[in-house]
DNA sequence: GTTCTGACCTGAA
DNA sequence: ATTCAGGCCAGAA
C-alpha cells in the first residue's frame, strides 16, 4: 500500500473523532472541521464523506452546517437537520447564529 | 490522461 | 440580500 492511501485513512479517522467531538448545542462549518481532521480547504471532500454516510450512522451529522450558518443541504434533508438542531438546543429558522453556536 | 460533479469557501458586483 | 466567478479536494465517467 502506498503512504497516501494510509495518511487519506488516518485523515478520514481524525475526520470522524473530531466530529464525534462535536458536543450537543454546538455547530461546525465544513471548512472548520477540514482544519480540525488536519485537512485545511478539504471542505469539500468533508462534504463528500458526510454524503456517503450510512443512514445509520451514530456521528452528529446535523451538527455541520456551511460558511455562515447556512444549511447546505436540500429544502427537505436541511428541514429535518433544523429539526434535530433545534431538539438539542440550537434555535434555527433555516440559518444558524455562528457566533452564539458556533465552536 | 481529461472532464464533470458535489452536503464547500471567499470575495466581489 | 442575491448572484457570479475563482479556488479548493476527491471520486466517477
Amino acid at each position: 500500500m502506498t503512504s497516501t492511501d494510509t495518511s487519506r485513512q488516518t485523515q478520514l479517522n481524525a475526520l470522524y473523532t473530531a466530529l464525534a467531538a462535536i458536543p450537543a448545542g454546538r455547530v461546525v462549518t465544513y471548512g472548520q472541521l477540514a482544519s480540525l481532521a488536519g485537512r485545511p480547504g478539504a471542505a469539500r471532500w468533508v462534504g463528500s464523506v458526510l454524503n456517503k454516510l450510512p443512514v445509520d450512522t451514530q456521528l452528529p451529522w446535523h451538527r455541520v452546517v456551511a460558511a455562515g450558518g447556512r444549511i447546505a443541504l436540500p429544502a427537505l434533508e436541511a428541514q429535518k437537520q433544523c429539526r434535530r438542531l433545534a431538539a438539542e438546543g440550537v434555535p434555527n429558522k433555516g440559518r444558524i447564529d455562528l457566533a452564539l453556536y458556533g465552536w
